[in-house]
DNA sequence: AATCCGGGGCA
DNA sequence: TGCCCAGGATT
């Protein structure tokens, strides 16, 4: 009978010999429930572990089963949620403990195909799970893997393209040891965020150099192959920060475009960098604002702040009220007046809460 | 296949 | 101040 066992790969034995010994002693690994690993890996999603980490422990000291994150109201979700960007994750998030808890009796899929039913869980999220929670050999693969990936194989493939995803993943699930998938994955992740960095990796101590195809070819700072993000755009935002009395109007966003879900304040938004005072009249009059004074509603200084895909600056004009603002502006522009200590339970942009910090 | 969705670290 | 990083949904 011989043994039908196969030997790990060079690069799996590798891997696995590098991970007890490098890697960070890290909260989500230290369960197997599906719940937690879940959190983690989506707050991990774009976010690296050091901005990730607090919100981690926070939230689940908040929601510590995904019973109590599906009953809790969404913009208290978003308010623990605020500050991670990507908002989207956590509408999702709560959708899906709501779904868990409804129809599957708040037990998590246990399967890879299972979990990637779920809204917001795609290939990689699925992987991480089914393999850390459940030991099912499935690859992960996420920005580090590539990255791992591309300098020991010399790949080439732009991994910026979709059309690249199926060849990174091949030689993933080719490498990946049935035994021990859950260790692979982990182990495979941590190397390129420790050790295979993005930037100035660690090659000279690098247990992978010998058989590492762009450290023999001297490549490695140009793998892996990435195209570039088209140029952003610059958006001109003028917030209208109205008071009356100690309350202040605020709205939530509903629109489909940033912050979806986050409240800021009533606005217009202009292509160019100034807002014209005729227009600044304009839009207050059609909010049926009765400004206290003849003030001259001195707008702050421009507030900068880049996004991956667009440039915002914003300029704030507080304003005192001698009235409050009349019902039908409220219905229309979904305005409602909030005390300071209300303002701050509600989920916000980082630039609006940077705002309030120092301002209401 | 292309585009949209935040924010922070580092040189 | 500019450059780099990184999954999922939508269209």
């Amino acid at each position: 009978m011989t043994n039908t066992t196969p030997r790990p790969s060079f690069l799996a034995a590798a891997l696995l010999a590098w991970y007890p010994r490098h890697h960070r002693d890290l909260p989500w690994r230290h369960t197997r429930d599906p719940y937690a690993i879940w959190l983690s890996e989506v707050i991990l999603q774009q976010t690296r572990v050091a901005q990730g980490l607090p919100y981690y422990n926070t939230f689940l000291a908040a929601y510590p089963t995904v019973q109590e994150l599906a009953a809790a109201p969404e913009a208290e979700v978003l308010r623990y949620w605020q500050g991670l960007g990507y908002y989207s994750r956590a509408r999702n998030m709560h959708h899906t403990a709501q779904q868990v808890v409804r129809e599957f009796g708040g037990k998590f899929p246990s399967t890879y195909a299972g979990l990637l039913q779920l809204r917001g869980v795609g290939p990689y999220t699925a992987a991480a799970i089914a393999s850390f929670a459940f030991d099912e050999a499935v690859a992960v693969l996420d920005g580090n893997v590539y990255r791992v990936l591309a300098r020991i194989f010399g790949l080439h493939s732009d991994i910026a393209a979709p059309s690249s995803r199926k060849e990174f993943q091949a030689l993933a699930d080719q490498h990946i040891p049935a035994s021990t998938p859950a260790d692979f994955n982990q182990a495979i992740m941590e190397f390129g965020a420790i050790q295979c960095t993005p930037l100035k990796p660690d090659c000279l101590f690098c247990p992978l150099q010998s058989q590492c195809w762009a450290f023999q070819h001297g490549q490695v700072a140009l793998l892996p192959v990435k195209s570039k993000a088209k140029a952003s755009r610059t958006r001109y935002f003028h917030y209208f920060v109205l008071r009356h009395g100690e309350q202040t109007y605020l709205r939530e966003r509903r629109e489909k475009d940033i912050w979806q879900g986050l409240y800021d304040f009533a606005m217009t938004e202009t292509t160019v960098a100034e807002l014209p005072p005729a227009e600044l009249v304009r839009h207050l009059d059609a909010l049926g604002a009765r400004l206290d004074t003849s003030q001259a509603a001195e707008p702050s200084a421009a507030y900068r702040h880049v996004l991956s895909h667009q440039k915002l600056e914003a300029r704030f004009h507080p304003m005192t009220l001698a009235q409050p603002l009349p019902a039908s502006t409220l219905r229309d522009l979904g305005l409602r007046a909030y005390s300071a200590d209300e303002i701050e339970a509600l989920p916000k942009p980082k630039l609006i809460a940077n705002y309030c910090s120092q301002n209401i």
